[in-house]
Formats: structure tokens, C-alpha cells, sequence
DNA sequence: CTGCATCCTCTTTGATACTG
DNA sequence: CAGTATCAAAGAGGATGCAG
């Protein structure tokens, strides 16, 4: 079929050298999903971020906004007051992709139970 | 609410000590995301897997697996032939996690042009 | 407040060689 | 085939101090 419109790449992070590779690298990153969960609600402010995301220092939080900014993920919006004021949002695509990471937050949520006791029956029988 | 039979506890990943955060992290991990789609469709044989995720060392692809396994996401099954077969799958659990990373997955591939077109036009608007 | 630069440590990962 | 063991290389990540 390849449609028409949709460029003849066939992007595939099976193999070594697709770009998506990284990509996918890069989105399932911690610090990532959990930035646009608390992005997830509306725009909010560097150390806004940084408080709900318990323990994230400001080197890895500017490093990850920076290169969401970059994939056109997340915006940012700097007013010039004194002091500065910066704030972060999710753009059209971040919004689309906040839905699947929002999904992977809530799964390893909602079966952290299972697993913990996927965990202990795995433990108990490679014990002996 | 909090419906009975829930349990309890309130797993938080924005938290720094919560379990559910090293879950998120080690789902996240490329690794993890590309096993699961190469167990997608039915089960496959150790060397298999690492034929399909390219570039995949045996050491982390047997840690993976492990790890799965141990969280009770994926099966594993011996077989003493001889030569030794060893088979894995998704088991009920990983199903249904295998939706949200195929998702995940499915994303980075279909907005990888948007993506890179981002990034080039970031790089030209930081670049003078 | 927002964030860049640096140093330094700890973990992760890849390559390689070897075993049941 | 399906791993395990080991070693070296690379990179991630945290702490700190300073700047706009």
C-alpha cells in the first residue's frame, strides 16, 4: 500500500540505526514520563515542575525540557519581570503523546500490587 | 471511594521512594519496550528475540528477559532437547501491558517526521 | 527564579570468552 | 542453543557554585 502523504520512510527501532531508536529511548526516559505527567493538567512553572517531581535535580529537569522543547513536545513561554518567570507547556504533539505515557504511568500504577507479588512468588522459587 | 479490595496503598511515582517509580524506569527502558514488541505476536526462542531487537547484547537481552520475568510480565518455558530450547512469552499480565508499549512504540514511529522537523527547526532558531 | 557549567562518582552497557 | 562471568568503556546523574 504505502500511502501517498506519508513519505516513504519506514522508520523501525529494530534496527540499530533508526532514528526512532532514540527516540523511543528518549521518551520512555523517567524523568520524561513523569514530566508530562505533572505537565499533563496544564502549563506550570520550572520549580513547579520540579516539586511534583519529587527528587528530580535541575540539571536533568533542564536537560529534559530542553530536549522535549526540542522535539517540539513542550513549549516555553519566558516573561521578562524580576524576578523572571518561565513556564512550561505541552504543545498540540506532547498532548497526543501525554495520552500513551499518561497510559504507562497509570499501568505501572495500577498492577504495582501484581507485580510486587509476581516478585515475591519469583523470589520464593528460585530460592532453594 | 477508595472501593474495597483495592488494598490501600497509594503508589505514587512523582514520589521519590514509591516501588512504582523503578517500575516506571525499568518499563520505560528501550530493552523492555522493543522485547515486548518482538513477543507481540507469540512466543519466540532466545535467539529469536535477539535477532529481531538489532543490536541487542545476550547479556542485555538475558537481563531483560529476567527482569520481566521476575515481574511476572513474561514466561519462560525449558525444554532439555539437545540442543537446550528455551521459549518466551507474554503471560496475561504482560498482554496487557504490551498494548500500552505497542502504543508507545507506534507513537515514535509515526511522529518521527514531526518530530525531527522540530528539532531542525529548533536548531536554526538557537543557532544565530 | 531559572538555568548553565563543572566536577566527580556510580551505574549501565558492550565486547569477549567460556560453560552446560 | 542459551546463557554466565568478567573487564573495560561510556554515560547518566547528582552536588555545587555561579550568572542573568
Amino acid at each position: 500500500m504505502s500511502a501517498a502523504g506519508e513519505g516513504d520512510h519506514a522508520y523501525n527501532p529494530y534496527t540499530r540505526s533508526c532514528p526512532s531508536r532514540r527516540l523511543l529511548r528518549e521518551l520512555g526516559e523517567l524523568w520524561s514520563v513523569l514530566v508530562f505527567g505533572a505537565l499533563y493538567d496544564g502549563p506550570l512553572r520550572f520549580t513547579e515542575i520540579a516539586r511534583r517531581v519529587d527528587g528530580i535535580s535541575t540539571k536533568m529537569l533542564t536537560q529534559t525540557l530542553r530536549t522535549l522543547e526540542r522535539d517540539g513536545l513542550v513549549s516555553r513561554e519566558y516573561y521578562t519581570e524580576s524576578p523572571p518567570r518561565v513556564t512550561y507547556a505541552l504543545t498540540e504533539l506532547g498532548r497526543d503523546l501525554a495520552d500513551v505515557m499518561d497510559a504507562l504511568e497509570k499501568w505501572a500504577v495500577g498492577h504495582m500490587d501484581e507485580v510486587l507479588a509476581a516478585r515475591e512468588a519469583y523470589d520464593a522459587e528460585h530460592a532453594g
